[in-house]
DNA sequence: GTTCCCGAGTTTAAG
DNA sequence: ACTCGGGAAC
């Protein structure tokens, strides 16, 4: 192990002074580009160094497994492999469940408990709210959904107002007064349904640590006794549960250092609370703060602007960056026809870049706010044959017959697992439907029975007849077959996995469903995938098990995975703005910079504008040489197409940081978008022929 | 009486 | 892509 004095080399004086102070509570403020990373990674080797704590002594928490990754791997970069392995690095839901594995049972689960996804928790709440009497009112799952995980994710479980707008109408308010009323309800019923099932959502890998260290104040000690030094990145997004956990893990030492942004806190819709980093030295008396203040990644006009657009924010601790790139490119606004002409205005602004500079495609990344907006550019960069890569939105884990095969292996680990049972008993399809399902439910309520028993009890009683009897017969003794082949443990795990594919016979399935060839084959690849990704998982994991190959692929998107084992060839990288931040690429298109899609119109009426201010801020500062921001005039919403107003973000840049190019006149295309829709069909080739008119 | 199939309308962000 | 509602098919 080198000396301390090692790791504080090349480092500026507050970087320097953020790795040296370990003892007692730390407040970093680490600015956009600040070098962050390198102050937590050095931080660790330098604790490592004094020798006050072994590496299994060192917590550090992330959010993403990216951010884990990279931690761990510049850890090893100055440590080496074993001593990073062995600190422990870990998001904040990875954390928790392998305590949880451990130790649920002190609260009444089983070990071999399930982690709901998010589709499962929405199958649990349509249930529940089929249950309820009132069924000629009609809700929507999702409200209360959101409602729950906010409310847990808060720590205020018998907290149940809901978030008023800014302006409701008495319609509105007469609605959420509704939601309101049936919300304690539903929690509950919902709650009950998660137990039950022996699952627990992604809120409850959280809550149900802090809730084991409140009744098990024997098991906090554990916890506190074993991490000695405590850091946590990207602090401004922790929420009030992750706040209280890292509260009760460092309350005997308080050797805890928190890194973060609060002008980069853009988690509030998920219940993040920025006052948690705004009021650390308070919650820490005695707490150092150290400003990082210089920023390492951008040319200077990138910065300004950046600058100057977070600065209209009111709730925030006063400080700007100080760019240490040197001048550059002023930034470049366009000004496009639609979303089609966006796309091709993009790929003709990369290749320009690229022919004066000779960028790579590794070098761009177009950045959007919603998900919806990749389609468009997907399909122009196909079209010229651009490889890209799309982080999120679809991903691997959410295909639909990836879901299915998960759910087939989560019944066979946790069989009382409702939702996973639920999604796979009738597919392929045993004759099994809604009425025959409803029948097991019902006796299951009635009775406060399990799954297994309820349907046992509904076939013995004949409650269940025909081929919906001989469907159910046929899934369990599936189930049942399996249970064994998986315990048994003669053959490796993917192949009994692929063995229970072809049992099913989901290759005929998907032949059987499938809108054409092409998509069938799409599938059966996804399929052999996901056997492709259990093999991998076996000959790396230690000790491989079907639970834990569920447990990884809870956790983990693919974005991740495509982080980690990067891409051979270059590519351009596609993503949200939430996605890229922590990232920073040389080129960046920040595309749909209008109105309604930066700040997005939910914002506008809920009143977190400042939020998404924070987000157009996160993007510009992700530029390292460029930023360019795109906007249509027309776009096409709901079916409907609309006159877009560039974003008030763009406006609050100053000009002399920004060249305005105008590639479609605003106010023709705001009369032919009128004309169109008064109309009423405005569809098709008539409307394009016009655009390219007023392009021309 | 159930289950199956098809088309319609809709989706803020992530672990 | 996913959920719904209506109507055909078993």
């Amino acid at each position: 192990m080198a000396s301390e004095s090692t790791y504080l080399a090349g480092l500026n004086e507050n970087q320097a002074a953020a790795v040296r102070q370990i003892e007692g509570p730390v407040l970093v403020i680490a600015g956009a580009g600040s070098g962050k990373t390198r102050v937590v990674t050095r931080r660790i080797a330098y604790i490592l160094a004094t020798q006050k704590a072994a590496p299994e002594e060192i917590l550090a928490v992330t959010f993403t497994n990216k951010a884990a990754g990279e931690m761990r791997e510049r850890v090893a970069e100055l440590v080496g492999k074993k001593n990073a392995d062995t600190v422990v690095i870990s998001t904040f839901h990875s954390f928790c469940l392998k305590i949880l594995r451990e130790h649920i049972d002190l609260l009444g689960y089983r070990k071999n408990f399930t982690i709901a996804s998010e589709s499962d928790t929405r199958t649990l709440l349509s249930r529940a709210l089929d249950d309820i009497e009132t069924p000629e009112e009609a809700f929507s799952p999702g409200i209360f959904r959101e409602q729950i995980s906010l409310m847990k994710s808060q720590e205020k479980s018998d907290n149940f107002a809901m978030a008023v707008p800014a302006e409701e109408s008495k319609e509105e308010a007469a609605n959420r007064e509704k939601y309101e009323s049936w919300l304690p309800e539903i929690y509950d019923r919902y709650q009950s349904a998660l137990r039950a099932a022996n699952t627990v959502d992604f809120d409850d890998l959280l809550g149900l640590v802090l809730r084991l260290w409140k009744e098990h104040p024997e098991m906090r000690e554990i916890f506190q006794n074993k991490f000695k030094y405590v850091m946590v990145d990207e602090y401004q997004d922790t929420n009030t549960i992750q706040y209280r956990l890292i509260q009760n893990l460092v309350m005997a030492h308080k050797n805890l250092c928190v890194v973060g942004d609060d002008d980069q806190s853009i988690y509030g819709w998920r219940g993040a609370d920025i006052s948690n980093i705004l009021n650390f030295e308070k919650d820490f008396p005695g707490a150092k703060k150290i400003n990082l203040g210089y920023n390492y990644r951008s040319k200077e006009p990138i910065l300004a602007a950046a600058n100057a657009v977070i600065a209209n924010n009111n709730k925030r601790i006063d400080k700007e960056m100080i760019p240490q790139q040197g001048p550059g490119r002023t930034l470049d606004r366009i000004v496009t026809a639609d979303e089609e002409h966006e796309a091709r205005m993009v790929l003709e602004w990369m290749q320009n870049i690229q022919r004066k500079t000779g960028a790579s495609f590794d070098d761009f990344a177009i950045l959007y706010r919603s998900n919806v907006q990749s389609r468009a550019h997907e399909i122009a960069l196909r079209s010229v044959g651009i490889p890209y890569i799309v982080i999120g939105g679809q991903e691997f884990f959410e295909r639909a017959e990836i879901r299915d095969i998960v759910s087939y292996l989560k019944i066979i680990v946790n069989p009382w697992d409702e939702a996973a049972f639920l999604r796979v008993v009738n597919m392929p399809r045993r004759g099994i439907g809604d009425k025959t399902l409803h029948t097991i439910h019902d006796l299951c309520l009635e009775d406060n029975l399990t799954l297994g028993k309820g349907m046992a009890k509904a076939l013995t009683e004949g409650h269940i007849t025909g081929n919906a009897e001989k469907g159910i017969r046929n899934f369990l003794g599936l189930m049942k077959d399996f249970r064994f082949r998986f315990k048994e443990k003669q053959q490796p795990l993917h192949e009994i996995v692929q063995q229970l594919v072809h049992t099913i016979g989901y290759r005929a399935e998907i032949e059987r469903t499938a809108k054409n060839p092409e998509h069938a084959s799409f599938r059966w690849e996804n399929i052999q995938a996901i056997v492709k990704a259990i093999e991998e998982y076996e000959n790396t994991a230690e000790n491989p098990t079907l639970g834990g190959f569920l447990d990884q692929s809870s956790l983990t998107r693919d974005a991740d995975r495509f982080a980690k084992n990067g891409q051979d060839r270059s590519v351009v990288t596609l993503m949200t703005i939430h996605s890229a931040k922590g990232l920073e690429f040389p080129y960046v298109f920040l595309v749909g910079t209008e109105d309604g899609i930066i700040p997005h119109a939910r914002s506008l009426r809920e009143n977190t504008v400042e939020e998404e201010r924070r987000l157009f801020y996160v993007a510009i500062t992700r530029a390292q040489r460029h930023f360019t921001l795109f906007e249509t005039c027309s776009r096409v919403k709901h079916g409907r197409e609309m006159i877009c107003t560039p974003s008030r973000f763009v406006k609050e840049i100053p000009d002399e940081l920004v060249r305005v190019r105008t590639y479609a006149p605003r106010d023709v295309i705001a009369q032919q978008v009128r004309e169109n829709n008064n109309t009423g069909k405005g569809k098709g080739a008539k409307k394009k022929a016009a655009k390219k008119k007023a392009r021309a």
